[in-house]
DNA sequence: TACGGTACTGTACCGATGGTACAGTTTTTG
DNA sequence: CAAAAACTGTACCATCGGTACAGTACCGTA
């Protein structure tokens, strides 16, 4: 995903590759389908290689998980700076996080390779209670970023509508997963992006009337 | 999930319940780790009398999203149906059946249990070709039945910014499929209703303006 | 250059699972 | 009551997650 910027010790090496491996596996088939055996062979080590590096299974679900999530934050922290620099104004900066946010998605060679999140809420049992209470903490993050600047922007704009602002917060994560899947379903990369720009002309219509 | 009209044969209620388990079991579980022992032992049968109702794993899966579609769309044409009944326009009536949809969702007892098609298409790999080809229509014709009452409230409103119907259509999906993660995940079953309100409100402010 | 940790390999093993094959038996239905 | 439907019983196989543990190659540091 990104590009390393400090030099990682070979175990570090190993462990990221099996990681790598690990979740393209787990957002095509699932992760209870997705084999040390077969991760392993891929990464070019050997199941005691595996298991030197992480306790059991579930283990390496957590990790990937973690992750993932660590990634995320970078990403959105990287594109609401970008916007800020751009606009002083709470709605244009993130009318222009959103469209931001669309170009990232849209620029996916492959499109989007699937939520990891999403991956492992359809998957809920196979987890622990820790990795389940981690999605659960991932999407509570998720409403809080996008909800803090709702709350700027309504504090100088006035609605046009009536709006739960917690509820407009977490449609941009229902959007994001549910386009994800469709585009993921229909095959094509660029539903994903369109539909980030739908929820963008939501928030425009709510708060600019057009 | 229905009200059985007409009596089935022993074997269509063995194969029903045997189906009953098993949905219930891939969406917390995946299909992969939904094992056949399981089913057999909590449905009071043989691994034999699974066998005898299903070729394999993969036709069970299919069976299930062909039976999950088909419940789908008569529920969509109920909902229609009703809301056709309580409005001429069809921008009020797609308003009311989001209405009746988002009530709908918000009775069920334990939330929505998820969507069967969105957790096939996280496990897409372990699917045969027609079964995955299976989700991939299924979503097309979720888009044309949303797209055409899209078009006849756009013969008769002038949308106040320019949307594309495609997109517009595709959001209904996205949003649910999406909320049904996050209600999942945050383990509130209210999300999913007020999600779709939200998507009403969208349809609302395009073509009335409030 | 010796040492100690890091990062593995090799081998052997276990119980559970998905799946196959097929013969035999009970139950339902026309 | 006979045929078809709906199963049961048994045996078997490869794969999988996981455990146990001994051995080894490499790598930075004192």
């Amino acid at each position: 995903m990104g590009v390393q910027t400090q030099t990682l010790s070979k175990g570090e090496q190993t462990r990221e590759r099996i990681m790598d491996i690990a979740q393209d596996a787990v957002l095509h088939k699932g992760f209870a389908s997705t084999s040390i055996d077969e991760i392993i062979s891929e990464a070019g080590i050997t199941k005691s290689g595996f298991f030197y590096h992480f306790r059991d299974k579930n283990d390496l679900a957590k990790a990937l998980l973690q992750r993932y999530t660590d990634e995320e934050w970078k990403v959105f922290d990287q594109l609401f700076k970008q916007a800020d620099e751009l606009s002083e104004d709470p709605l244009h900066s993130f009318l222009i996080f959103l469209k931001l946010f669309a170009d990232l998605m849209g620029d996916l060679p492959n499109g989007h390779p699937g939520c990891l999140i999403a991956s492992y809420v359809y998957q809920d049992f196979l987890f622990s209670r820790e990795v389940r209470d981690m999605t659960t903490e991932g999407h509570r993050i998720w409403r809080r970023r996008f909800r803090d600047r709702l709350d700027q922007i309504a504090a100088r704009y006035l609605a046009r509508v009536e709006v739960n602002l917690d509820d407009m917060a977490d449609m941009l994560s229902a959007v994001a997963d549910g386009a994800i899947i469709l585009s993921k379903s229909l095959h094509d990369p660029s539903l994903l992006p369109r539909q980030i720009l739908q929820y963008r002309a939501y928030v425009r219509l709510v708060f600019l009337g057009n």
